[in-house]
DNA sequence: GCTTCAATGCGTACGACGTACCCGGTTCAG
DNA sequence: CTGAACCGGGTACGTCGTACGCATTGAAGC
């Protein structure tokens, strides 16, 4: 099915496991195994093997169980997937129990994304799989819940609107996800093939060398010799100031809009 | 194999079909076939039928020759998507000869990603599965070097170092590739699974509300009706001006400084 | 305590995929 | 004219998700 995506499978269906709402039957025989075990299952095979390699068999092996077993837990993998999303954004971390000390804080909003931004970029390096999984149509879990009632709250002494303070959410979380998939991507790749970076850009190299002699490309010829030596980090670190200040320019307009009225 | 990565086959042998370096052998019946014919069916299978259904046996069938014929052209599916890539980043259709006219204009950096932004944007929605192709180690063929050479250029009057045009040109690229898949993800879920945008969210409504009455999300039950209301479209044109709005603080840092030197 | 019957476990099978291997037919160099 | 090189493509293998069916289990109803 090459799955890969969230919300793919029966959402009610995701929705019942992922609130727990399900009464256990009374007759038949005990389950031998839970929706936890199963899905902290999927997330170590994801975690080592990494997502191509995920997969209903390889799960079962790792519980030691038959793989049609796993059918009676889930209704499919898309749902499993569902699962895995919610389960690894885990129970929110966050103390703000030292009574609300952010609030007045003017800049807070930027430092409240540059927290989630960073927490995005640690988690996908813990769990190579997430970024791999296209986000559409995201089942609205307990975790996921929590995170994003938080975060949205920090936002609030922007004085942005609703809209406006989503958007924002979805821009930053956009480009680290991007960022993050390149870089995880970039790594499998080089377990997959056992050819370096440095190793494919110099098998690259007599062709380009060819072509910046042949005149065709003057601007790319005459590029500094370190000029791709960045890593995923660097773009990202980069990216990300870029985007908080692009975002900086919108709070600041929705402030001189809310002074002058 | 699910490859859906670009590079991810012989890299020097993508690279001659690339670029046509290749003598036809003397011997032995001529070919039925051409490079040229094969890449063309394989661009009108996944653009048909998204990149899923892209499958050998589904290009050859679309030729009307057998699967294997296929493998005397070209070594795998993994060179085919490199194949596939470079020719729908098409013959640059550029038209500077007027002269070179944008040169002396000072924002014309500006300009230039952002018509480099709507490029990418409008492929993505014309061929929905080149944002699917991750595009780790991307192979130089002809078109891209084209693009990229002019594109280059064009950020040279910022007096940026090369490093950092560079990683401006990754940063719009990264975000526009990132908000094209959900787009596209977004539309082929709906043809994937025949409910529509509004039907997921309507199937998540009860689940939704009996949480915003529980108490434990606050802020999220507080938000407007309308916050999620839209589209993908919006994301971009929101998050494009983000990003040239923040890339703009880094061009005239850069200007300050040479101001002062 | 015995019967009933839903629930659990899981083996088998199907149709998709990429592609290794091999064979028969075709065409040109010598 | 002959032999080597090249073309087309059929078959087969191992992978995947999962539909289906069957034996086993154990609490509910009597």
């Amino acid at each position: 099915m090459t799955t890969d995506y969230s919300g793919g499978g029966d959402v009610s269906k995701s929705l019942e496991l992922l609130w727990g709402m399900q009464q256990r039957p009374t007759r038949g025989p005990k389950p031998g195994l839970t929706l936890e075990r199963i899905v902290e299952a999927a997330v170590a095979v994801a975690d080592a093997e990494g997502l191509a390699a995920l997969s209903m068999r390889r799960v079962a092996a790792h519980l030691g169980v038959g793989t049609m077993s796993l059918y009676r837990y889930v209704p499919g993998k898309a749902e499993l997937l569902d699962l895995m999303l919610d389960h690894v954004a885990g129970p929110v971390t966050e103390e703000p129990a030292a009574g609300e000390p952010a609030r007045a804080e003017p800049g807070d909003w930027r430092a409240a994304l540059e927290e989630m931004a960073r927490g995005v970029w640690r988690m996908c390096l813990d769990h190579p799989w997430y970024p791999l999984v296209d986000q559409v149509r995201p089942l609205l879990g307990p975790n996921n819940m929590a995170g994003m009632d938080a975060l949205i709250r920090r936002l609030q002494p922007t004085g942005l609107g609703d809209r406006e303070r989503v958007l924002m959410i979805s821009v930053v979380d956009g480009f680290v996800s991007a960022v993050a998939r390149s870089q995880v991507n970039a790594m499998q790749a080089e377990q997959r093939t056992g050819i370096t970076e440095e190793e494919f850009w110099a098998a690259q190299e007599p062709v380009l060398i060819k072509m910046m002699e042949s005149g065709r490309f003057p601007t790319l010829a005459a590029l500094h010799e370190n000029t791709f030596t960045f890593t995923y980090e660097d773009v990202f670190e980069f990216g990300l100031k870029v985007v908080l200040d692009g975002l900086a320019v919108v709070v600041e307009g929705a402030g001189r809009a809310r002074t002058s009225d």
